[in-house]
DNA sequence: ATAGGGTTAG
């Protein structure tokens, strides 16, 4: 580093930007424990013909955080004025290693400080500040910033203040409390991630409440949250203490599944950089492996993509697909991939079967009576039944066999209508 | 990638 430095000094035709002088060289200083050298390129920095502002001065601060060298800190923060205007980040940081100090009081007299400078505080703010109440089992207190900081600061709570808080409960196994503040996320649409779930889970196993644990993973995976190596860690940890080592190798297979998957998917990806353009064979390959997988959305991706490029995947592949959205009932999704297969012709009528089937349980769809009327009032509903016109802008008789695909799922929830030819119709109504 | 969270062990 310091042979670069000096490199870099000498090079007058360069002017490094200050982003460099805080991600890089002071940020990689402080986890090299040396808050002397993070120090010491702070104050160089005008010497590389490079403007000092407030950013590496937030940045030297959390270095001397990152160092643990409080004194210095405090030194430099009251030195501040020589250096910068402070702005929330300064204080962010400051509250930061006021809480890891254990002395929360003074984290909310720089809280009060910087509403008395007028510097507004965000999310990372009250994130801080939440974590820290929690750490220092101020759980009352806590939960009641969370409220304030919407009904006084008018800032939402974001995932990580939720996370801190559903920890700081789940460790006095107020796990009921808990599960409280992960419905009224979802209830206020916070967006959730694997965090969320990673602390609910291991809180389900401390508390002897294995049996949940599944249903909070398939929840999760519903969410749109992938699990991950901590998640796997926390439940894989909560069946090893249980004794239970066939599950917790179960987990450690699937856990080595995903990374093979992931490998699979790196190496398509590398593919044109190698010079050769992935193929129809390709595609139909490794969308196989992600479905087998259930990683549903990655495979979706692949999809449209396959199908953009005019490839179509394999009969049995799309039967196997759209069997796994059903059963693992990723509704939503589902529907956009039947939309991108219905596009381009592409489903057999045994999908169409399975599916209709399957749906037809779940969302009392019209008897078939009421089917083949709802039908035919498309026909005359000219105003949103564009698709069922030809070329010609000729409307087409009911049980056409003209291959015309149209998809419907608006009314009722449920009408899946593949007007690819009376074969298919008959069969769709002939199943429900 | 100026600042905040989630698991466990060695």
């Amino acid at each position: 580093m310091e042979t670069v430095l000096h490199r870099l000094k000498q090079e007058t035709h360069i002017a490094p930007k200050e982003i460099i002088f805080c991600n890089v060289i002071i940020t990689y200083y402080a986890r090299a424990r040396l808050p002397d050298k993070a120090l010491q390129t702070f104050h160089r920095i005008p010497s590389f013909r490079c403007r000092r502002t407030v950013k590496s001065f937030n940045t030297l601060l959390n270095a001397l955080l990152i160092c643990k060298e409080f004194e210095k800190l405090k030194e430099v923060f009251f030195d501040m004025e020589n250096y910068a205007c402070p702005d929330a980040c300064t204080y962010n940081v400051m509250i930061n290693a006021c809480c890891l100090c254990g002395d929360v009081g003074y984290a909310r007299k720089m809280f009060d400080e910087m509403l008395i400078k007028g510097i507004q505080p965000n999310g990372v703010t009250f994130g801080t500040l939440v974590n820290g109440l929690c750490a220092n089992s101020m759980l009352e207190e806590a939960c009641r910033l969370k409220d304030d900081m919407v009904r006084v600061y008018h800032v939402k709570p974001d995932g990580f203040i939720y996370v801190s808080l559903i920890k700081g409960i789940c460790r006095v196994n107020e796990v009921n409390l808990a599960l409280k503040l992960k419905e009224e996320m979802l209830e206020s649409k916070v967006e959730m991630d694997s965090g969320v779930y990673s602390t609910l889970i291991s809180a389900l196993f401390k508390v002897g409440r294995r049996g949940e644990v599944s249903g909070m993973l398939e929840e999760m995976k519903r969410n749109g949250c992938k699990p991950n190596t901590i998640t796997y860690n926390a439940i894989i940890f909560g069946l090893c203490n249980e004794k239970d080592f066939d599950s917790a190798f179960d987990v450690l297979n699937e856990m080595e599944g995903g990374r093979k998957l992931r490998e699979a998917n790196d190496l398509f990806e590398d593919m044109p950089r190698r010079r050769c353009a992935p193929d129809v064979v390709s595609y139909r390959t490794l969308l196989d492996g992600l479905c087998d997988g259930m990683q549903f959305k990655e495979a979706a991706l692949i999809l449209d993509e396959m199908l953009f490029k005019g490839y179509v995947p394999r009969a049995v592949s799309i039967n196997n697909y759209v069997s796994g959205l059903l059963r693992e009932g990723e509704t939503s999704l589902l529907w956009t991939v039947l939309d991108s297969l219905a596009g381009v012709n592409c489903i057999d009528i045994d999908t169409w079967r399975m599916v209709v089937s399957m749906v037809s349980d779940k969302d009392k769809l019209p008897k078939p009576c009421e089917f083949v009327d709802a039908l035919l009032m498309e026909q005359n509903d000219a105003d949103h039944n564009h698709k069922l016109y030809n070329n010609d802008e000729k409307l087409l008789p009911p049980f056409s066999a003209v291959p015309v695909v149209s998809w419907r799922k608006d009314f009722q929830k449920m009408y899946i209508f593949n007007f690819a030819g009376k074969r298919t119709l008959t069969c769709l109504i002939a199943t429900i």
